[in-house]
RNA sequence: CGAGGCGUCCGGGCGGUCGCGUGCCUCAGCGGGGAAACCCGCGACAGGCACGAGGAAAGUCCGAGCUCCACGACGCAGGGUAGCGGGUAACACCCGUCCGCCGCGAGGCGAGGACCAGUGCCACAGAGACGAGCCGGUCGGGGCGGCUUCGCCGAUCCGCCCGGGUGAAACGGGCAAACUCUACCCGGAGCAAGGCCAAAUAGGAGGGCGCAACCGGGGCUUCGGCCUCGGGGUAGGUGCGUCGCCGAGCCCUCGGGUCGGCCGCUCGAGGCGGCGGGCAACCGCCGUCCCAGAUGGAUGACCGUCGUCACGCCGAUCAUGGCGCGGCACAGAACUCGGCUUACAGGGCGCCUCGCUGG
RNA sequence: CGGGGCGUGGCGCAGCUUGGCAGCGCGCAUCGUUCGGGACGAUGAGGUCGGAGGUUCAAAUCCUCUCGCCCCGA
């Protein structure tokens, strides 16, 4: 795979170890946003994966699985930008839960960019 | 029309684009069988079709199914329930009914067995909170003292009866949501139960308790004994004990590996409709339907339109209308059911009570 | 899934076992002391005992339900 190629097929790959949580966690490399913090580790896999945090003081079940849905929604539509070779853990912060769809997918892709994780494209206008 | 009670149902609708999970079908390919045609099984990617959270899925407060513990009997301990009768797989749930309390009423609420088995508690106040004792008085009696001496008076003792400001309650009791007694029920753990496959430096180290004694068969023998099989029964096996049963390993500490897949896993005391029985809860029969199965955990995102509510502006001001903007609850299946409890924007339907008014 | 603990003045805690007065420390207010402040002394305010219901003559205490927070074990 190329540089700047979209992902195999366009699904995501999301954390699931504890092994991979707990490493991602010692790492230094991170991004704060009022509406996440974001976690960094390059690896030397194919493709970037992710894994995401929604604590209890996002709210209850339906708070919390909402927001993870929501972000996993954002990044399959980033998906074709991504750049292989990072594990990221995104934890949401409270305000998330209020936020407006795009307020958190211009958050993210601030965060990604900023971190050089996607590569120019034109923008996914929604 | 106003106020209220009970029950029941819904809890956004329709349409579009992208995305997710499960099942089925098509398909590259793989494995097996066959001489072949072909058949069987698995099945990536992609496409198609179908289905895809709730009335509480919640809290985890009860009750069961199911699985494992060999878990069988009795007793103790522990826990639970409590008018009576019924329903149910079972229940602390539900129905009927009696009684008590609340409400003008429709209705609502109630852990409602027993303190003449025993123990305990009833603060303050009060003579006294339970066997009784204390104070005052009437009456009767005993002996004593005084006097105006067939009698009267005084203090004291004994007996019966009556009364004693209080306090929620007073020789009449109250409290068992005080210990307890009576009747009945309950073995323990929980789907991370439990089973299979694969993998793992690998069947790790230390400590403790055991496989006993004994009897019988066989084998070896350097004649000391050793090995093996069977009986026997030891450690251990629910909190404890007894009996019975199982019985070759069990327990503790430390340090590691794996942390993958499959089954359990969704058809069930199931939903809906009809008929019949019953005051009812509920039960029986017939027909019909298949209705989530995730595992970092599938339902989301962006729109259009309709419905509804609040706000602002305009016209109008006696109902009403147009435009814009914002909101539409509580809340997410995790083995499955039956209940209970709690949360909840707004709304539909049915029955009933009270008050006012009209015909 | 299973188990345990805590909620009492503004803060930190007693009191609950065996039901009858809600208390302690810090803090706060006023006064005194001081030139002023601190410290000290005196006086005082402040609590629906997380919420609801029940038992009882009487509930922070007993019982039931409920809300919130925290901690363990698998």
């Amino acid at each position: 795979m190329r540089l700047g190629e979209p992902l195999v097929g366009g699904s995501l790959q999301m954390l699931r170890s504890k092994r991979d949580f707990e490493a991602l966690q010692r790492s230094k490399l991170s991004r704060v946003h009022p509406l996440m913090t974001v976690r960094l580790l390059p690896t030397d896999r194919d493709a970037t994966r992710f894994g995401l945090s929604t604590g209890r003081r996002i709210g209850g079940a339906v708070q919390r699985n909402r927001v993870r849905r929501r972000i996993r929604e954002i990044l399959r539509m980033l998906g074709p930008r991504l750049v292989p070779g990072w594990d990221v853990l995104i934890v949401a912060r409270p305000a998330s839960a209020g936020a407006s769809q795009a307020a958190l997918a211009a958050a993210l892709e601030r965060i990604l960019g900023t971190a050089g994780l996607l590569v120019e494209g034109e923008k996914t206008d929604r």
